[in-house]
DNA sequence: CCCGTTGTTCGATGATCGTCGAATATCGAA
DNA sequence: TTCGATATTCGACGATCATCGAACAACGGG
C-alpha cells in the first residue's frame, strides 16, 4: 500500500468507466460529501461497511479519475480530482446535484 | 411479449438505476441515435450482438425510463422518453453531449 | 391457413460486482 | 521495540451482468 498511489492518467478514463463509479449510492454518497466538505479522512465513510469494502469501493472512484489519495501518517486523505471536470464537463457537477437533490437523506 | 411493455413510472426510478444503464457503451450508442435522429425501429441497432443480446439491452433501458416501446405490426419501435429530463434535468443531455465529443466513432 | 419476420423468454456460461473476514503491511506513539 | 490504529490484499461467497443459442409467440402477407 506504499504511498505512490496508482492514479490513472485522466485522458484514458472512458466515459462509461466514470458512468459506472457513479452508480453506487455509497460511491455517490462518498463524492457527495467530497464535494461539499472538501477533503476527508478515510474513516468518515467507514460507517456501515467494512474496511475492505471500504478499501474497494475507493479504488473503484481513483482508478475511474475521480479521486486522489493521498497517504498523511497513518491514515489517508481522498480528495476531489477536479481535472475530471475537464475531461467530462458537467458530469460531476450534473450527477451530485441530482443525488443531492433527489436522494436527500442517503 | 403483448403489446403493453411495462414502462416504471418516471419517479420510482433511482438515479442510481439510471446510471447503470448510461455505462454501457451498446446502451449509450443507442440513447445516442435516438436523441440524433429522433424513433428507430429495433433493427437499427442489431448489428454486432444478437436479438436475445439487444432485447436485453432494451429491456435495461426501458426499466431505467430512458426510452419507451411501441409495437407497430411486427416491428418494434423504440423512443427517447422525454420525462427523464424532467425527472433528471440535464442528466441525459451532458452525458450525451461527452459521448459525443469523447467517443466519435463506436 | 401457413410462413417469414420480428422480438421475447429461457437456460446456460463466463465475467464482474459488492460484500465480508482473515491475514498482512505501514506508520506513529508509548 | 512493541503495540495499536489504519489501510490493503487475498480468497471466498452469492448476486448480477453481458452474451449467446434455442425455443416460443405474435403479427402480416401470400
Amino acid at each position: 500500500m506504499q504511498d505512490p498511489y496508482p492514479h490513472p492518467e485522466i485522458e484514458a478514463v472512458p466515459l462509461t468507466e466514470v458512468l459506472h463509479a457513479l452508480s453506487d449510492p455509497l460511491r455517490l454518497r462518498i463524492l457527495a460529501t467530497l464535494a461539499a466538505d472538501g477533503e476527508r479522512g478515510w474513516g468518515a465513510f467507514a460507517a456501515g461497511v467494512s474496511p475492505s469494502t471500504l478499501s474497494h469501493h475507493m479504488k473503484v472512484l481513483r482508478q475511474a479519475g475521480l479521486v486522489r489519495h493521498r497517504r498523511e501518517g497513518t491514515r489517508c486523505v481522498v480528495t476531489l480530482r477536479d481535472e475530471i471536470g475537464a475531461r467530462f464537463p458537467g458530469l460531476l457537477d450534473t450527477v451530485l446535484a441530482l443525488e443531492a437533490q433527489a436522494e436527500p437523506a442517503s
